[in-house]
DNA sequence: AAGGCGGGGGT
DNA sequence: ACCCCAGCCTT
């Protein structure tokens, strides 16, 4: 098959790949959930040194997870990840095909199929968007996504039929995942080096670079909010945990105002304050934070105080927020305010 | 079927 | 300033 010799021949060097510990191919795809190899990067062994296996992840409290977990995102993860690790030890162990795993909390038809084709040989096909991204502009799809979903999965799954994809069911998979990542890429496809340059439709269209087609998405709704950064005597800051679901489902946070569609003024924001004798100074500057589909306009007060209140826990390590607080953390610094999303400037 | 849920890299 | 990513869960 054309896709697997060229997979033999130019398939990236991962961390994950070569791996067959069930364990540790199911943390690669969880990371990988919406999330870019790179942005993975080093996590992974991180993730794997702190909790080796199955048993060490289950044994472990809530708290660890989530701090090794912070500043990946889509916290839901961890949660789930925690909790179907204590299942399958409940269980006697790692389910050996897509339908069981696919009963697990936070294992979905992707990551389901993905251990099952990598670990375990079954011969089913991980949609993921590179697949989804490949199958549309192979077969010239126009529906857009979500709605061609099934379709593309199909087409997809068709390719596993044949002898030598069923021969090679992990490989197979992860060479449309590269096919995906380094050829056919969202942007700007470079269709030339690709093993099924003959065979596609968009490219033989000159349509390659606008398929899939996608629905539109809807604006960012902005929310506004104060948070308060409290040290007490010997320096250490003040943090709750945010309820389990929901944004930052959780995580570790300096306590503050519910977040709302209308700033609040300083005066009014102090009735949430954790201590309100305290002499709390503004600090300069205001985070704004993009998540998908809401931008975050946060801003910071600062006091000190003896001793943090009930209710209130010492922050173990900065490293343990996520990215969000982090950088509310930093305007505390005197870091340049107003600095979008994420990237750091210099 | 649609919306909620982070963060970062690429262009 | 956008777009997109080795998706899943709830409503």
């Amino acid at each position: 098959m054309l896709l697997l010799d060229w997979y033999r021949r130019a398939r990236r060097a991962l961390p994950w790949r070569g791996e067959t510990d069930p364990y540790r191919i199911w943390l690669s795809e969880v990371m990988l959930q919406q999330t870019t190899v790179a942005a993975v990067g080093q996590r992974y062994h991180r993730f794997l040194a702190r909790f080796p296996d199955l048993a060490a992840l289950a044994a472990a409290p809530w708290e660890e997870v989530a701090a090794e977990w912070a500043g990946l995102g889509y916290y839901a993860r961890a949660r789930h990840l925690h909790a179907a690790a204590r299942a399958m030890v409940a269980a006697g162990g790692f389910p050996r095909d897509a339908a069981g795993l696919c009963a697990l909390p936070g294992i979905g038809p992707y990551t389901a199929a993905a251990v099952a084709a990598i670990a375990f040989g079954e011969p089913v096909v991980p949609v993921d968007a590179n697949v989804e991204r490949v199958m549309a502009r192979l077969f010239g799809i126009d529906r857009p996504l979500p709605g061609a979903r099934r379709l593309l999965a199909a087409l997809a799954q068709g390719f596993m039929d044949q002898p030598a994809a069923r021969a090679a069911a992990g490989d197979f998979a992860q060479a449309l995942f590269d096919l995906g990542a380094g050829l056919c890429t969202p942007r700007a496809p470079d269709c030339a080096p690709c093993p099924w340059h003959d065979f596609c439709i968009a490219r033989r269209s000159g349509r390659a670079a606008e398929l899939p087609l996608r629905q539109e998405k809807r604006p960012r709704s902005r929310l506004f909010g104060i948070h308060f950064l409290l040290r007490d005597a010997a320096g250490r800051i003040g943090v709750r945990q945010r309820p389990p679901a929901g944004l930052f489902g959780g995580m570790w946070e300096l306590p503050g105002t519910p977040w709302r569609a209308a700033p609040w003024a300083e005066a009014e924001a102090l009735a949430h304050a954790p201590v309100s004798a305290a002499p709390w100074q503004p600090a300069a500057g205001e985070v704004v934070h993009l998540l998908t589909h809401r931008e975050l306009r946060l801003r910071l007060m600062v006091a000190e105080a003896p001793a943090l209140p009930p209710g209130l826990s010492p922050l173990p390590a900065a490293a343990a927020l996520p990215s969000l607080m982090r950088r509310l953390l930093a305007l505390a610094e005197g870091e340049a305010g107003s600095v979008r999303s994420g990237k750091r400037r210099h």
